[in-house]
Order: structure tokens, then C-alpha cells, then sequence
DNA sequence: GGCCAGGACACCA
DNA sequence: TGGTGTCATGGC
């Protein structure tokens, strides 16, 4: 099969314009927003990364030093803040035992490397991890989420069966090793997904996409 | 009022 | 080892 996921690239591109991610302005914000927003709205993880920064915590000596239940208060409005309060302090303990504190020493990592020591860190699965190594550390990781799973299966380019680790190689093997494209790629899918391809009501008509889409767009069940 | 959002982990058969 | 439940707020 064609897999032509540049020319898709370029066409989201065109489409929606430069997302400009990540939205977060340290390398620390970036690795913080991406925990809070696992399966969470970023409209929602906005409102406790403003808390965080307002009251001063939003770096790594303020988040080891915050006592749990005042994390927990601040992260609220980004939901499930009892397990987010458990994974933010895990990473925070994980960074001072392993790298005194210091993010960028641990971000210069190799990439393979610095994706197994995240992965060790209890709360940051594959697409976090992924993602802190884009994002906050600029190495060539694609990141595969809901959306880039949906909307490939509906590409017919892989089906719904189909793991994180063979969606990321896929991806990375059709694509250039490219920071850039990486990035931006992964940024216009969650446009695209957030616009067109929703899991239910999707709006076909106006999607960049509607001529290769291959498989209707139905109800999916939902695997939670 | 239900559905869903830029996941990960625990538990059980 | 794979399926299912749990964590939770907030926008639409």
C-alpha cells in the first residue's frame, strides 16, 4: 500500500497552518503539561498549568517541595488529580534521586535511552514519554495518540487492532527522521482529529482528508 | 444529561 | 496475556 503520510502532512499543513506546538514555554512545562494531559482536554490542563505558574510551583524545586494535597488542588481542573498528583511527584522524586533535580542533564540523553528511563517512571507510558522526548527534549520521537490511530485506520493504513509500537514504527518509517515533521505532523492529526474525526458525529464534509478516507466513520465502542 | 478529551495502571480470569 | 475497570473535571 502508498503510504504517502508526507503528502498528508503537507496537506494538513496548508489546511490548518503551523500549530506552534508544544504550547508550553520550558522544556519543564512541556514534560508537566504532558502528564496532565493524558486523556484530558488541553483546555482543561491550561487551567492548572496557570496555577501551578501562578503559585510558583511550575519547576522542579516548587513541584518537590509542594505537599500532595495542595498539588491535588491546584491540578484539579485537570481531572483525575489524585493519580496526576502521584505521577507529577514520581517524576519530580525520579529527576532529584537521578539527575539532581536537573531536567535538561536528563532530557541529553540519548533518545533510546531517555525513552526507557521514562517508561521506568511510574505514570508515563509510551505516548508520554514520546512525547517529553519531542517536545521537551527536540529528539525525533513520533508520538501516536487516539487520534493517530483513528484517523490511520480510517486511512486504511493500519487497522484498529493495531499496538502503539507498530502505529510509532509505521509512522516513523514513512516519514523523514525529522524533528520538524515529527512535531508538526503529530500537532495537525490532533487538529485534524479534533475537528473531523471525533469518534462519534464526525464531520465529513468539510475534513482535508474525506477522499482517502477509506472506512466509513461509525460508532466506535468504547475500550476504557 | 450524555459523550468525550493530546493515557496509564491495577486487577482478574 | 488480554479485557475491563478506575481515575475526574469541564466543554459541547
Amino acid at each position: 500500500m502508498k503510504t504517502d503520510l508526507l503528502e498528508i502532512h503537507g496537506i494538513l499543513l496548508e489546511r490548518f497552518g503551523p500549530q506552534h506546538w508544544w504550547p508550553g514555554e520550558t522544556p519543564f512545562e512541556v514534560t508537566v503539561g504532558a502528564i496532565l494531559t493524558q486523556s484530558t482536554s488541553w483546555k482543561n490542563v491550561e487551567k492548572a498549568i496557570a496555577n501551578l505558574k501562578k503559585e510558583g510551583f511550575l519547576n522542579p524545586e516548587g513541584l518537590n517541595h509542594i505537599n500532595p494535597d495542595d498539588l491535588s488542588t491546584l491540578i484539579r481542573p485537570a481531572g483525575y488529580y489524585n493519580a496526576k498528583t502521584r505521577k507529577l511527584k514520581e517524576f519530580i522524586k525520579h529527576l532529584y534521586e537521578n539527575h539532581d533535580g536537573d531536567l535538561g542533564k536528563m532530557l541529553a540523553a540519548d533518545a533510546k535511552d531517555l525513552r526507557c528511563e521514562l517508561l521506568s517512571i511510574w505514570g508515563i507510558g509510551p505516548e508520554t514519554a514520546d512525547s517529553i522526548i519531542l517536545y521537551a527534549a527536540g529528539k525525533p520521537q513520533f508520538v501516536v495518540d487516539a487520534y493517530t490511530k483513528r484517523i490511520f485506520s480510517r486511512l486504511g493504513y493500519v487497522n484498529s487492532e493495531t499496538g502503539y509500537d507498530s502505529l510509532k514504527e509505521f509512522s516513523e518509517k514513512n516519514l523523514p527522521r525529522n524533528v520538524k515533521v515529527y512535531n508538526e505532523f503529530h500537532a495537525l492529526l490532533v487538529r485534524l482529529g479534533k475537528n473531523h474525526c471525533r469518534k462519534t458525529k464526525p464531520l465529513c464534509t468539510e475534513c482535508p482528508l474525506k477522499k482517502r478516507c477509506k472506512k466509513k466513520k461509525t460508532k466506535t465502542s468504547r475500550k476504557k
